[in-house]
DNA sequence: GTAAAAATTTAGATTAGTCTAAAAAAATAT
DNA sequence: ATATTTTTTTAGACTAATCTAAATTTTTAC
């Protein structure tokens, strides 16, 4: 059993480690939690003791095995409930990370499951990103950012990174949506930015903005 | 801004002074809390000087009007929750407590009032019991028990006291059910025992279950 | 109206999560 | 390859919420 601020320190790691790829650094972790490095190192102890994840003295954290899955359940419920509050509630997309980072909290297996029927099983959630399913498994989606594309490229946007809520409402606003038709019409060498189509209307991006468009690779 | 632990305490404190209308004791709040004694009087400082309760020292706690409608937005927050969990994700009604004592400490005014509309604006959680406005007003609805009624009383129930799960699942069971048609057909002196008309099938029940039904007095 | 019992508060300690400052280890730079 | 810088850990302290045991106040009982 973990507690919240347990699951949000994990929750990080697993982010920072790539899903479990690499190991994450003191330092890293203290930034992404926005404390000290002096805190990440006490409750790296208390994870360690969890086993939830492993730590080598001063060569950073690793996730366990035990500890992905518990990690993917938080992602899971984040999810959904990011899931929801677009879908039913009507909340907009660059307003819900705060709130799910609150309901992810919630424990109860029964919830979560009644939730997902109720959500009809969604695979994504609004920003594309996988959903876990009910037994931790995470389906990874090969996807590759739109500033790697040649020109002429065309399909369908998978995802978009959601690190920024300034940049998801910029991205809603010129319908960047996943699902939606993006086609690849120039590519500036200068400056990387790039003129594409999305949903028939074409438009001048950053390459910045082009680096947080997904498409299925 | 109250800990979550502050707002169960005040919750308690309400409802145990019936909604602001009689002092609590030390000793009353530690057994409803499942607590000591000794931390009841600790958290009574902090609720103090956050200035939710007034307290004299050894006669109990009051709560102040600020308090109050602090908890009524609890209340508010946990019985728009219930009434989710049953309507929209078919949880059943001796299901719901736990997992709402949960969400209504999630922080977000949007949320509460987004989830208000999609419930459709309810006046009352599945128990009967009233949901407080966005304003913090709670409308006190006139509810008698049951065992108070005399044979031949016609009416709907209004309302079903929550207190117990197995007893929830009883009255599931029975069909008492907030809206269901009820009529008094006889009723024992001897322990207070009545015979009752429920959706139109008779059925014979205890005292203490008839104090648990409610009628709009 | 005082003595015993019950209730409440205070005192001092504990755990989770955090911090600052100092110590220790690793990385780097010449 | 040694000194400096950077990173990490340890040591010691703080707050919130809790506890036990002791002290205090109120209530009750005769």
């Amino acid at each position: 059993m973990l507690s919240l601020t347990e699951e949000n320190y994990l929750k990080a790691i697993y982010h920072l480690s790539d899903g479990g790829n690499r190991s994450v650094l003191t330092n890293e972790l203290a930034e992404a939690m926005n404390t000290k490095a002096a805190s990440v190192t006490d409750m790296v102890k208390k994870l360690s003791a969890k086993a939830v994840i492993s730590h080598e003295k001063y060569y950073g954290v690793n996730v366990t095995s035990k500890g992905k899955s518990e990690a993917l359940m938080v992602i899971r419920k984040h999810r959904l409930w990011e899931t929801f509050l677009v879908q039913k509630l009507g909340f907009a997309w660059d307003e819900v990370h705060e709130v799910a980072e609150q309901l992810e909290h919630i424990n109860s297996a029964r919830l979560i499951e009644k939730l997902d029927e109720f959500l009809g099983y969604p695979k994504v959630d609004p920003h594309g990103d996988p959903i876990p399913d009910n037994k931790g498994k995470l389906k990874i989606l090969p996807q590759i950012a739109i500033d790697q594309l040649n020109i002429g490229y065309q399909g369908k946007i998978a995802a978009v990174k959601d690190s920024d809520s300034n940049l998801l409402k910029y991205l809603d606003k010129i319908e960047a949506r996943p699902g939606t038709k993006i086609k690849i019409l120039g590519k500036e060498d200068y400056d990387g930015s790039m003129e594409i189509l999305i949903a028939d209307h074409r438009i001048f991006i950053s390459k910045e903005v082009s680096q947080n468009i997904l498409v299925i690779e």
